[in-house]
DNA sequence: ACTTGACTTGGAGTTGACTCCAAGGTGTAT
DNA sequence: ATACACCTTGGAGTCAACTCCAAGTCAAGT
């Protein structure tokens, strides 16, 4: 799969996607002869979470270092562990102020649909 | 309320802070006759809100867009209210994508703890 | 063989959201 | 009234995460 391909698949730009590459949010990506990056699927799969923690906020450097200690081996098995329990904890913490965001605007669009309706806004 | 004070209790910088006015997305705030800021209620509940919004990562612009609305008077309400809807569509998704990552992890989290009981890391 | 379009690199530039700084004004406690 | 800490402004600097660019290489079609 040739790099646009990827980035179609992905919604990514090959810019973002040569990048995490440069950073190590992705390990190196196997080529043709020619040096052209060509994704097998193991090199998918890591496109894949890289995306998918990304659109969570999981900031590249945590990423890098996940994939740093994945290519070290069985004796980084307690690291990434902890690693992927920081950034858990980080996304929980996320979540908790999206909610409060929310009960908030919910409420505020309530109020301003109450008041297109009766034209009236009461209190504000 | 001294800018100090409001930081403190916000977890800000004063320069966020002043930042925030600058960029409108707070209204201006109070200030005493030597014209030092001098928080009210009423400034303080747009902080609060600022902070609130910028949690959810809503963005600095749309907060500046949604005071300027404020500050037009009546004929702005459905504006508003459509402004807020599309805010809570954003944090709506970025919310799914939060669940999906913490899906991701806890299996992750699983299999690690799993590999590090057992000492086999099966199938990776 | 040649064109055309997509790919490569290293490095510079951009964007959003702060963050810092210098030079100077304010306010309160001694 | 003189420190002293804290406040003010305008503007420059920083940081993360891209994003763009120039100069060159690769590969598919004619």
């Amino acid at each position: 799969m040739t790099i646009k391909e990827v980035c179609a698949k992905y919604g990514l730009s090959p810019d973002t996607l040569r990048y995490y590459e440069r950073v190590g949010v992705i390990p190196e990506v196997t080529r043709t002869a020619g040096g052209i990056r060509n994704y097998q699927d193991e090199d998918i799969r890591w496109v894949e979470k890289a995306v998918c923690m990304r659109d969570a906020g999981v900031p590249v450097d945590k990423l890098a270092e996940y994939v740093r200690l994945c290519q070290q081996g069985d004796e980084t098995l307690e690291a990434r562990a902890n690693l992927l329990r920081e950034v858990r904890a980080g996304i929980m913490e996320a979540r908790k102020k999206y909610d409060a965001a929310l009960e908030r605007l919910d409420y505020k669009i309530g109020r301003y649909e109450q008041a297109m309706q009766t034209g009236v806004l009461t209190w504000e």
